[in-house]
DNA sequence: TTAAAATGTAAAATATGTTTTACACTAACG
DNA sequence: CGTTAGTGTAAAACATATTTTACATTTTAA
């Protein structure tokens, strides 16, 4: 699932680690979802967004979908 | 994490068998969310949302926090 | 008042998300 | 040049979400 966070967290010019600081999470999950690694949990998801002063619904491309390219 | 699943989806008329075969997970899975027993995944979230023609953000209460009782 | 549909719940198995530790690479900077 | 901050990545361990099967209870409706 496709998202906005490394351009918003850039927008507001802080590190990876300053974001998973923020939402309590190590850096290595925020890194891992801004590079579609997995996606979030739904309260991760939250605290991203809010930390981010959006929303999930905006952060979140959710649009059918990013089945994964294995076949 | 509250959410309105059961009153959307009861405005809606459908159940939770119905709702979770719209949203291609199991019965129980949604009987679980609606009773808090767990959140679901993100993807799962959006399903359920537009399922019930609202948004994630909506849907869900994110209100800081449901810490759960055990202490 | 009985049968059917809907709901609640539980355990085991599997899938997915998260942490920790650790290391490599790049860019910026003294 | 040598250091520091930021980023990408990986494996193991652990946490949480989901499925399947199965059964009990409640609600609806004939």
């Amino acid at each position: 699932m496709k998202n906005k966070i490394k351009e918003l967290r850039e927008k507001k010019g802080i590190s990876q680690g300053k974001l998973a600081e923020l939402c309590r999470v190590s850096r290595q999950t925020i890194n891992a979802i801004e590079n579609n690694k997995y996606d979030p949990s739904l309260r991760l998801a939250f605290d991203i967004a809010k930390t981010l002063g959006t929303t999930v619904d905006d952060l979140f491309l959710s649009e059918e979908e990013e089945d994964d390219d294995t076949f």
